[in-house]
DNA sequence: GCGGCAATCCCCCGAAAGGATGATTTGCGT
DNA sequence: ACGCAAATCATCCTTTCGGGGGATTGCCGC
């Protein structure tokens, strides 16, 4: 973050430092310059093209924070997201029991919770609501 | 297409008319000149960010086919297809029957082929198999 | 016309999932 | 020290899924 607003401020700098020097060429000149004017104008126009997609293009393709807020929301417990990330994969209860190294039991209460917390009748449903959600991609 | 270009077009006409304002002013009142090369320095580069932001970022959100490839290799019927929609959006059996107007054991079948073809021991694990394929998104 | 395929429906049965509770342990903040 | 929430495991019961058959209809290509 620190280094990119440091590349930014770099690149004013520099485009300023630009403007100076084709402002001193057109007092010197000055029956040319509009070439420089223009040249400045396309200059930053670029700069900003490239700032803007690169900058602001960046969260349009969706950042997948994992929507903290809803997951506050919805009280869901931090198992329960490792288990909801489980539901997402389509493993069965028994697998989640294993790969968590917990008892088939504690899965399905953990199931359970998130069913009832995400308002969904099967696990599924689940998945699908968590995917409206944002919570899980 | 074209009327972004004449939007464009125009507004860089209007950018330059301002620049050759702000030239005539600079010459006249020439100590202050340098805040206006700062103004149209940081106009263009709004300008740029926003053509950047909305020119550039535009194909970043890429179409989705629904991968007629895969669907093609694996076999998958028209009405299969229907069905792993259902899937996708976590309805029982029962549901997806009445939803399509055909029996429950006419969806079963439907589902057992999309399980064996999908290569899926479970609903949940075809649904995540046909996302990863690119068949649903 | 016959074979193949998609779509439809049926039955049986075992496995998985879900609902309703209850209980224990552990860590965290007041 | 106490209360609370999370995590854990349990039991009993019902519903849903999935696997294994089998069967019919309609359409398409050879």
């Amino acid at each position: 973050m620190w280094k990119r607003i440091v590349l930014y401020g770099t690149l004013l700098a520099a485009g300023t430092l630009l403007l100076q020097w084709l402002d001193y060429q057109r007092l010197v000149r000055s029956h040319i310059g509009d070439v420089y004017v223009f040249l400045i104008a396309g200059g930053f126009l670029v700069l900003g093209v490239w700032l803007g997609a690169r900058g602001i293009a960046r969260p349009a393709p969706r950042a997948f924070d994992g929507n903290p807020q809803a997951v506050a929301v919805l009280g869901l417990s931090p198992r329960e997201l490792q288990v909801l990330e489980e539901l997402l994969a389509g493993r069965s209860n028994q697998e989640i029991a294993e790969r968590l190294g917990v008892s088939l039991n504690t899965v399905k209460t953990h199931v359970a919770r998130l069913l009832e917390k995400l308002g969904a009748k099967r696990r599924g449903d689940a998945v699908a609501r968590a995917r409206e959600l944002g919570i899980v991609r």
